[in-house]
This record gives structure tokens, sequence and C-alpha cells, in this order.
DNA sequence: CGGTAGGTTGAAAACTATCAATGAACGTGG
DNA sequence: CCACGTTCATTGATAGTTTTCAACCTACCG
């Protein structure tokens, strides 16, 4: 919070609120493990001394890492508004780190149980950033493809959009081409090998998966930050205020 | 909000908060742009029927897309804490679009500037990893190890750790090549040719930056992301309410 | 002194981009 | 209703980038 007490907007209470909050460094060792991904999210770190990265393992056995964190980053609030951890989190050399509870992230958004759901809106929309990059890094253009068509059948299946497998999708290959940073005829040429392998049916903008959970299995899809529902402690943090 | 709804979270306050926005539902013909980069940054839609993308423009002519705005989705939080534009965003085909300023949003924030600063910083975190994201999908090994250097080193020396536009880095070419998404035998290669153009000088851990702006020049870097100061009318804005 | 982790180099294979040509679908105006 | 231009998609051939496999080297650490 160093920028806003620069710029002198924080009130008296604010002040009190960060000086309240109980300091517990906690020293760790090179390569220590902060989290491991899918375990309980109840807290972020502030990076004190040395560094840090947070990182997704792969089903092929390498890693593909998201974030370095240096001294005065945040580590982990990424995972606000999750139940568990989308991706693990290490060190890479020794240092401190100050842990602080989400509890007391929410203690920080005051009264407002809107602001947390708007914070947690936006930790959704990076975690579907942090999926993207994750199959730009490391996998082929096929896996990029399938990955790309399923999450878009999740959430249009979560507005009631997909029906029967079916679904409308106002793209071009050119606009896939720039999303999944390929070249259009490239899009064109994995295309056609789903459809060989019957896992996309394609005519214009009608997309039909004959089976979704076949392409599921494919990209080991990750359905939790799609998921719209917030953790249950956070439930009941939020409903305790009414 | 609606998920905070089902879970009766949401406070009469917080309903009436949300009753009382107005709702100016603009339509959008299909291509019609919602913001061009680096234009000022004052408000985010919500996304009420129809398809939109958000994108940046690239040097050689392309761009990448970031993320495909569905029915039901927010379009433009990314942008809060920033002055300007990061990416354009734009209409896919034609729909309907809710926009809200930036300045509702501050008030759904409730007395907290501490909560501001927090959306904030995180809104920053995802600017990286958005930038990281455009370079993985379009630049070559070279222009990527490059950006990610120079990253750094702003990092770094933001904080006090560049010095003689050298600093200390310790990462693994095998750590580095699991954040760039290629593979550690080509991090070796591209290091060799960034040493070549006499742009990078490395030694294990010790890395130097000959020549920074010209490592600038070449990846085209975008340094309001790195930069912490919040836009002026937001200082003001939580200045009004100590 | 030897083991290990990290880094470099070479050659072959795999993947993807680019270029170019062709075809299909769609909208528009005559 | 048809002709036409445009956009979008497909296919083939070639070139370029990156990966993989392997060997080798160096610095560091017990």
């Amino acid at each position: 919070m160093r920028g806003l007490s620069i710029q002198g907007a924080l009130s008296p209470e604010d002040k009190a609120v960060l000086l309240g909050l109980e300091l517990n460094p906690r020293h760790m060792s090179a390569s220590e493990v902060l989290w491991q991904e899918s375990a309980v999210a109840d807290l972020f770190c502030v990076v004190k001394e040395g560094w840090a990265y947070s990182y997704r393992n792969l089903k092929n056995g390498s890693k593909q890492i998201l974030k370095f964190y240096l001294p005065g980053d945040i580590v982990g609030i990424r995972d606000f508004g999750f139940t568990r951890r989308l991706s693990s989190a290490s060190m890479i050399n020794k240092g401190v780190i100050y842990p602080f509870s989400y509890q007391q992230l929410f203690e920080l958004f005051g009264r407002s149980n809107l602001a947390v759901g708007i914070m947690a809106t936006a930790m959704r929309q990076q975690a579907l950033l942090s999926e993207r990059l994750i199959y730009l890094g490391k996998y082929s253009a096929h896996e990029q493809l399938a990955h790309f068509l399923y999450e878009i059948y999740l959430r249009l299946k979560r507005i009631g959009d997909v029906e029967d497998n079916s679904f409308l999708m106002p793209l071009t290959q050119e606009l896939i081409s720039d999303a999944l940073g390929m070249s259009p005829v490239h899009v064109s040429r994995t295309f056609s090998m789903l459809r060989e392998e019957g896992l996309v049916i394609r005519d214009r903008q009608h997309v039909k998966l004959p089976d979704p959970e076949a392409l599921a299995r494919l990209v080991e899809f990750n359905d939790s930050y799609i998921d719209e529902l917030l953790p249950p402690t956070f439930s009941e943090l939020l409903r305790a205020r009414l």
C-alpha cells in the first residue's frame, strides 16, 4: 500500500487497519513450497525478501510458470474467491514472507460485500487468462484449440446458450488465430484434425461437440475457474455481516 | 452479482446500491469499438447481448486477443487503477452493453480506500500476466526473452535492486524456459544471441543490460503497467473521502 | 576428489508459418 | 434473380523456428 500512502490517500482508519495487522514474518528456505495446487486457499503473502514463483504442473511432466514474485510483490491474491488453489507457489531462493489470511483481506474491504464480489469476479477473469497462458506456453495447436473450444462451451453452457452440445460461435478462424497465437491456416488444419477425430463438428458459426467429456479428458480441463460460486467459508463470512 | 445474490450474501444496502445504478443500455453494431488502447480509462461494461473481445495491436501488424467476452461478462475492469487503456476492446457481432463508470465502482467499494488499493494492485498483476500472454502468443523466442529480461529489470529498478544496469537474477535457464514456454536449450541459444548483439551480459546470476533503452526499443515496452501510481482522478476521489 | 546441477553446442526431427492458389458462402446492387 | 465482389475457409508446397536427443563442459559443493 506504499503507493496509496505516498499519495496521501489513506484515512486514519485505513492506516489503523494496516498497522493493526499482525506481521508474522516467516523465513523460507530455497525451493520451499508455499502451497500446492488444489490445496485449500486461505491466505496470501507479501514477499519481503527473496524471489518466489507461481506455477502449474502439467500432465506431460513439465510445468508452466505464471509469474515470478520479487520483494514487495503479493503472492496468492489470484485465488481469492476460490475454494482451492489454481496454481502452486514456491520460493526460488531463501527469503522472508508475511502471510495474511483472506479473512483479513475481507476486513480490509470494510462493510461492502459487493466489493468482495467485484474482487472475486476480477480474480475469476484472471484465472481464465492464466489458463490461456498455460496452454499458449506448453501445448500444441491441437490441445490448445481443443481447450479453447471446451472453455467456450462451458462458459456458454453456464449462461444457457448450449443446446444438444451445440452452440453459436460468431468467431472467424482469423479471430481464433489471433487469440491462440497461431496462423489462420494452422487453425483451419487443426479444426480439420479435430473433425477427423470426431471431437468437433463445425459449420460456419455452428459448433457441435459430440463428446464434450472426451474433449475434457484431452485437455485435462480444470473447470473450477468457470464455476461462479464462492467458497463456503466466504458465504459464511458474507452472511455473518448482514 | 448474480452469484452473490444466489448465496444470499448481499445486504439490503448492497442491493440498494445495485438497484440505484443507472442502467443505460447501449446498442452496439458488429465490429464497433468500445475503446482503443491508450485511450483514457474511465468505465467498464457488462455485456448483455453479443460477443466482444479485448486485444492488443502489435508492431508487426497483427494483434493478440486477450479475452473473448460473452453475455454476462465484464469488459474493462482490467484497466481499473490505470490512467489509460492497456488494450483495445471491440464488439464481434452486434449486441447490447451496459456501461458503468469507474467512479461508480469506487462507490461500490464503500468507504475503504484500502480496498481500492488492493483492487488496483490485483489489476496490476493481471496487466503483467496479459503482457506475458501477448509475448507468448505472437513473438519469437528472441523478443520474448528480451521482453522478459526488460520486465525484470524494470521491476527490480523500481525497488532499488538495480545498480549500474546490473542486477541479481536467481533463475536457472530451466525456470526461465518454464516461464516463457520454450525448451531450456533454446533459452540458452537465445541468451547467446542477445549476448552477441551486445544487449545482455550474463554470468550465472549476474545480469547486466548494457543498453536498456535498446532493449526497450526492441520489445516496444509499455512500462505504464509497471508504474505504481494511480491515475490523478483516482487520487482526487480517494482524498475527497478523508 | 568426485558428484551434481546448470549451461552450451551440434544434428536431426517435429511443428508451425508463410506464400499462393482455389473454392464456398454471403451480401449487395443492378 | 443474377452477377459480382468480398470475406472466410481449405489445401499444397516450402521455409523457418523450435524441440528433442545427445554429448560435453563448467562451476560449485560435499
